[in-house]
DNA sequence: GTCTATAACAGGATAGAC
DNA sequence: GTCTATCCTGTTATAGAC
């Protein structure tokens, strides 16, 4: 999506990632990254010549795909809906940590007009998310405009247990977060209290 | 809640809230702040001894205030619960510009273990606003345990729209989040697709 | 109370040896 | 490719005149 990708170390970007999305992308310095990857920082900048920018675009990248390995490829798969929508779910509580670990796309998004080229990555990223809920609302017998309106809730959900969960340093709200949506998805099929 | 607030210009709380929730706390430098107050950096320190920190955290308890008498007023407050949430939720759309202005609730909270003190705001800022919204859901007929869980669902939905809503450069998210918001708390007097 | 000026420091980024 | 050492800029913070 982003770049083409030349081999890197799997591990490197999964410690710089965890920086950023603790950190937030301002609140990452050189220093704690160049920590965390247990190198220095003009290592850092070997590996990477943009210099943090580009740290947080391949980490986004890294996500992104990810993301698309490991959730999207369900949403948007074959199958029933309801399974398709719990390998999904299941993944992403994985990828939170169960709400422990933010969104790169909430950490990289912060300013508006300014410098930032991260605002493609993240439109996409959640772009894609919204289409895969979608299709499992259309799926499961949604019409269009429906099944849209039902996928950004079901995103906004995801989010908002996100911030919710690491604001008051409780994982309890992401949980919860995250068993309503097939609720918001599938409402045709589901109804609330029922044995799930 | 957090300070006992002396006699400020709420003229200024607003510019400084203002880059606070442009910028987050770590993008926002000094300078951005004092062009916006239109104040010079040694001005802000004479009325901000406390530095950046002690204007965000003043910044967020100007928030909370504001939130207190123009939302948790209705939440909390007597009359029809459809009504109360009518009225919350449009001045939760203007505090939030429709979605164009971020929340420091999701804009003070990024680092985990580190310094700080807005913590305490921010957990109290989210939980003032869950209890609201779990008031109108019990006050609509819905049991405790589940006036709890549409509570969370709710406050998760306005600010998954609002990450949403940053991250997409784009309003509408955040409105479908936020027309979500009565059907999550009332599920048992509407039904989806009514007139509303 | 607000300014000009500046000190003290941290952050991002490079040079060059190995 | 990774290190040590360093530069330069921007940032936080303070001193002192008005």
């Amino acid at each position: 999506m982003a770049r083409p990708r030349s081999i890197d170390d799997p591990e490197l970007m999964a410690k710089l990632s965890g920086v950023f999305r603790e950190e937030g992308y301002d609140g990452a310095s050189l220093a704690d990254l160049a920590r965390a990857a247990g190198l220095q920082k003009a290592s850092l900048y070997h590996r990477f010549p943009g210099g943090k920018a580009q740290m947080a675009d391949e980490a986004l990248a890294d996500a992104l795909a990810w993301f698309a390995d490991n959730v999207l490829v369900h949403l948007n798969g074959a199958g029933a809906p309801r399974a398709r929508l719990d390998e999904a779910l299941a993944n992403l509580a994985v990828f939170y940590d169960d709400g422990r670990l933010a969104c790169l796309l909430n950490m990289l998004s912060a300013p508006e007009g300014r410098k930032r080229p991260f605002d493609s990555g993240v439109k996409a990223g959640f772009a894609a998310l919204t289409d895969g809920f979608a299709k499992v609302a259309r799926d499961a017998g949604a019409t269009g405009k429906s099944a849209d309106s039902r996928a950004i809730r079901a995103v906004a959900l995801l989010h908002g247990g996100l911030v919710m969960a690491r604001g008051m340093g409780d994982t309890r709200p992401f949980s919860e977060c995250l068993s309503a949506i097939p609720e918001t998805l599938l409402a045709d099929t589901l109804h609330e209290g029922d044995t799930r």
